[in-house]
DNA sequence: CTGAAAGCGCTTACAG
DNA sequence: CTGAAAGCGCTTACAG
């Protein structure tokens, strides 16, 4: 455990400042310098193995080269998606992500102020849509701060997909396919409310009288006992609208467990695609948004607002929502 | 978008020095403070409303509050949940974490490089047991680390969970069933490796011949087709103990896409449960190992290192694994 | 019980 | 083309 080098010692091996050094390692733009001493600075670094010390560059620099991601559940395979795809956009612009508890960050204040005013990092990125207690976000505007999956939100630059598009994609396929009770199965916070709002226009638009929403929540088992309590007592809808792949995994377990087959006397469709879907049996039919870009698309526009910070709204749509048709939607049973 | 307050601010605020308000903050148990004081310098941090600046506070300290956190798939919902237990006791002792990706680590040594002599973290969590290529981490040991999921490595500290002990646990269930053909679905990797020799020792010890290994891979896609084309060639094996439960969704799937069923036809037990082994139809039976706290364990294993560091593996058996019972096992079919 | 001073390791105007 | 100097905002021995 050697102690490392520090760039006064590069610049007394090469025989230059300190400055010369640091300049030369961050390209500094006006540096005109020598081939020859260049040589000698780039072979002093090379034979210390010297690494810039990453908190003093922060502090002198005020800049952390770390971007915050906020969310509720990592374990969401939906929003693992989004990890993964953030985090290779992030390193792709010299950034590392830290990894923050949404839920945490809304309840405890201080700790939020810790990260925004204390400057550990260089910008947010927060998840919303969720259970939206997003009042005590007030201070987050110390900091570059990007919502995704969001409401739009004065102040505040926010990023989410086309829900409503997606659930009424999803909705017209059963409709397509010969459905007229159909039902939504919703869960709480705003992403779901706006799939309902697309549910609720196609149903309108085919002049179709809408079901009252399922609660089954963005988790598989209480989706699954809701569904199955659903089923048991004899709900009407033969083709179900699904907030999202989680909870549609817990839908399918509930109707397969009521006794009903899928799709022969209940279909499916989910909104959002992931890993599992295909692999259900039945497959889910699902609407698929372009989820894994949103991660990547989030971190451009922080970095963007890291720039030049503006708000309003930004529904990303590329590419756009196509319905992925799989075995667990067909037409509804006869005489139904 | 004010500037926030500095210590010295507060300093002058309270009428006493920078190095008194520094060391009330940082409970400096040496500091012996007049309760009036105090309370001034508490009451000017409160009105200033004074965060400490965490760049400044790293160099001084030379500690970031940072734990890296290396991962090749945070998409498998098995390492979504350690990332989860892990935040959660990071954040615990004052710790954040830091996402990183150990396939880039590991091919990009000045990356691995800027991250520990730079300092950018003040511990580091790799994943291993994958694809083993964890030669680059030689410079590794400039910085505490801890590798989990990896098999004993001389200079490091480890700690895994009892791979081989599940796979026999999960063997034996299959054998109790009655089963006599028993295979195994595996992947690269050591920790496959070690539950491969766990399914051979049951295999051993119930006097039964084992069966080639079916390279199935840790993702649920390719185990799909390789166990479908194993069931359309007529594989002989009634009973499969798969290496891991995302592969174990592809192998369920794999099964009936060949046309047999599950149980009735043929057994599946995996390693691991998932929050969707119970929603599968039928329902998986697993071997479930505390792969939740192996998360909470490895950090606190870091943080102990980063006391006193030391060599030498932990293998983490608490709870101990126990079989769940689910409806994807069954006794063999009559006559196999 | 409290203060003055040095310094962590860099970056960045400012000179020349 | 290159150097000297100040300073980012803290913490921590060392005095008294």
């Amino acid at each position: 455990m050697a102690k490392s080098a520090r760039l006064s010692e590069v610049a007394k091996l090469a025989g230059v400042s300190p400055g010369l050094v640091s300049r030369l390692i961050n390209d500094d733009p006006t540096l005109k310098i020598r081939e020859e001493t260049r040589e000698r600075v780039t072979s002093a670094i090379e034979m210390l193995q010297y690494t810039p010390h990453a908190s003093a560059r922060a502090l002198r620099s005020a800049q952390t080269g770390l971007l915050g991601f906020a969310l509720y559940h990592v374990t969401d395979p939906i929003y693992a998606q989004m990890v993964e795809s953030a985090e290779t956009a992030a390193a792709a612009a010299g950034y590392s992500l830290m990894l923050l508890n949404a839920a945490e960050l809304a309840a405890h204040p201080d700790t939020f102020r810790r990260l925004t005013q204390g400057r550990r990092v260089d910008g947010l990125l927060i998840q919303g849509g969720y259970s939206d207690d997003l009042s005590s976000l007030q201070g987050a505007k110390s900091i570059p701060t990007v919502l995704f999956n969001a409401d739009a939100l004065d102040g505040f630059r926010t990023v989410r997909l086309d829900d409503a598009g997606a659930a009424t994609l999803a909705t017209r396929h059963l409709i397509e396919l010969g459905h007229r009770n159909i039902a939504f199965v919703g869960a709480e916070g705003s992403s779901s409310e706006r799939r309902f709002q697309g549910y609720l226009s196609a149903m309108a638009e085919a002049g179709l009288a809408p079901h009252p929403v399922i609660a089954g929540g963005w988790d598989a088992g209480p989706a699954r006992e809701v569904t199955e309590s659903y089923c048991l007592s004899r709900g009407s809808a033969t083709g179900l609208v699904v907030v999202s792949t989680t909870s549609a995994l817990g839908v399918h377990a509930g109707v397969i467990a009521s006794g009903r087959r899928v799709p022969q006397d209940v279909s499916i469709v989910s909104i959002h695609d992931t890993w599992f879907a295909p692999h259900l049996s039945p497959a889910l039919t699902v609407a698929a948004m372009p989820l894994g870009d949103l991660g990547r698309v989030a971190v451009e526009l922080l970095l963007e607002q890291m720039r030049s910070p503006t708000e309003g709204e930004v529904i990303f749509r590329e590419p756009e929502t196509r319905m992925v048709l799989r075995a667990s939607s067909a037409p509804p049973p006869q005489g139904a």
